[in-house]
DNA sequence: TTGCAAACTTACTAATTAGTAAGTAGGTTT
DNA sequence: AAACCTACTTACTAATTAGTAAGTTTGCAA
């Protein structure tokens, strides 16, 4: 018999709900069922849903990661559009990401999650930052403020892009993506 | 005695809580223990969680219909500068907006609530693209791109700014307000 | 072949959840 | 003053929740 590496799959589950419900909206018996496995199967893999979220944030961080060694090489456009399209694929998916999934549910959830989650945070926006200070400096994107500033700016409307896609369609965050490329000169 | 008004104390605190932790992290137990009455009279006055959501979206749309209306006759820099202002309190207050609370649970919320969300997203997007629109044909304001774009754009900012102010501090949310102001030509 | 550990299942528990039925106190109407 | 209504309380229930303790199976190593 196949190795059915139960671990993974609950976690990539835990995710995917905590991105489609929130942490707050989905249960170990939800998990287990999906899963054809048993409620304890699930405890035996994560203790307690603190350990799960907490897996999650910290495998997202891994994620994250690689997702900028693998484009280190790229040009900075590239790396961009790389970056827009993890957005983009999670708005044809009804996927919020987790920087959104976690804020709002901030004051429900366990302060370790949260914590986790601001390391996170930090990272996609230095990540970003850098990305834009490179860029303004080699003449390639146009935006007149801090390049951090400029870099929350666009963090927040792929968050909140995804978000308010649920709620008036796919073509408002196809539309976004429009302006903020508009926005930063690099329309063609 | 005194008039209570326990039903409007359940719809204000419900709100609170669903900006605060969102709707599946607070219970019937915590608003009556808060307000000190009986779990059994937030049922009196409404009888199922949904129906109390549904109220608290309700209640939304008519606070912003009432606040088109009181700025109506102010200038248009005024007007963007008040909508701004209700977002600069909500990250005073660690609160979300309604779009982020309730946009990120949505696959974990009943369907009447997210249909009647669907409303309150669009008039506040209407009503953005509106401003936007007559302020770039005044001179006003300058972008390259459909008003409804920039709608989008600055609804996402000011959305997903309140969240991500939780995860890096309030500063962030600061920031990014002067940053949506220099791209619309509207800063100093 | 025996021993052992990883990955489970079986069978629970205690707490919390939304929701209800029946009663009651106090003011208003008739 | 009798009837009635609003705004509750008392006292529940059934379902769901996270979590646990004590087995069981299966593959592998000694």
């Amino acid at each position: 018999m196949k190795r059915p590496d139960t671990r993974q799959q609950i976690l990539d589950l835990a995710e995917n709900l905590i991105r489609s419900k929130g942490y707050n909206s989905f249960s170990y018996h939800e998990i287990s069922h999906t899963l054809g496995v048993k409620n304890a199967a699930v405890h035996y893999h994560f203790p307690t849903k603190e350990v799960l979220g907490l897996e999650v944030i910290r495998s997202a961080i891994q994620r994250f990661k690689d997702f900028k060694e693998e484009t280190a090489s790229l040009s900075l456009e590239e790396q961009l559009d790389a970056f827009i399209q993890t957005y983009s694929i999670n708005s044809e998916n009804d996927k919020v990401c987790l920087v959104g999934a976690i804020s709002v549910e901030f004051y429900g959830l366990p302060e370790n999650m949260t914590n986790v989650m601001k390391g996170l945070t930090r990272l996609i926006h230095d990540w970003a930052t850098n990305l834009l200070a490179i860029g303004k400096a080699e003449g390639m994107f146009t935006f007149d403020m801090k390049p951090e500033t400029k870099a929350t700016m666009i963090i927040t409307n792929l968050a909140a892009g995804v978000q308010i896609a649920r709620l008036m369609g796919n073509e408002t965050f196809s539309d976004l993506i429009k302006g903020i490329k508009i926005d930063l000169g690099v329309n063609q």
